[in-house]
DNA sequence: CAGTAAACTGATACCAGGTATCAGCCAATG
DNA sequence: CATTGGCTGATACCTGGTATCAGTTTACTG
């Protein structure tokens, strides 16, 4: 995650790094409320607004994803080489674990239903609730 | 809309009333703020915790829907006559417009693709980002 | 190495969306 | 009637997120 950042020709200073090794110690995903209390518990001297604009270069790179439930929004780490452009989510409402996926079939048949409608798809977004496996 | 909330067995006060003909009458996606200040030069008299009562009201009876752009969350009104737990929309990046459609191919690969992971879905939420016909 | 411009920082204040609480109201019911 | 439950507006509050700003660090230039 840090070499991406670095590669997009981002610095990597001490509070992103802070901020980045957090969102990879959680290992899961979470709300912004949980971000900024484990920064506050690793490194109290990263201020929110600084978390919260690490968040949104990390969304800018792909390497973080929005998900907005109806419990609110959360972030997710995502599958870097996926395409940014198409994330595809399945979202347990049990266990509230999320898993991406990729699925060729799904793009092809998404850009076929827009241009069926005249309409020039740039990205898409996909969410599946459900149970998984586990739960 | 109002005779599906009496239908559900909700009462259909005045409040009620007057927040639904605001809705209809706007046409379009709204914010939650944009609805209020409608509401407000409509009907003054209602408060700010009725309007998002009645959202939810509506959103749970499948009439509207609510959509996370990046600029914040936006209300639709939805053709009830979709399934509510299958919401499908073309949004676009100009002009800001949804338009709602519902492809049974489309929900057959969702539930294959979930099949496939040992995943049970119940519900399914798909946003294709672009530009109508129009733009 | 010195100097400078640009990127980045934390603090603070602020805004919007949304929820919780509460006392009062109103409508359906018996 | 009386009562009960749904509904109401006001208010206060919480969370997520942004804007601003002065100060600091960093990378680049000569």
């Amino acid at each position: 995650m840090i070499r991406r950042l670095r590669l997009a020709g981002h610095q990597v200073t001490p509070a992103r790094a802070a901020v980045v090794e957090t969102i990879a110690a959680l290992g899961r995903p979470f709300t912004a409320g949980e971000l900024c209390a484990a920064v506050a518990a690793r490194a109290p001297s990263v201020g929110r607004a600084t978390i919260f604009r690490t968040l949104e270069l990390l969304e800018e790179e792909g390497l973080v994803a929005r998900l907005y439930r109806r419990s609110g929004p959360s972030y997710v780490l995502c599958d870097a080489a996926h395409p940014a452009r198409s994330r595809h989510f399945l979202v347990c409402v049990a266990c509230d674990g999320v898993a991406e996926f990729d699925d060729p079939r799904l793009a092809a048949l998404l850009q076929s239903v827009a241009q069926h409608q005249a309409f020039r798809p740039e990205s898409d977004f996909v969410e599946i609730f459900g149970r998984c496996r586990a739960c």
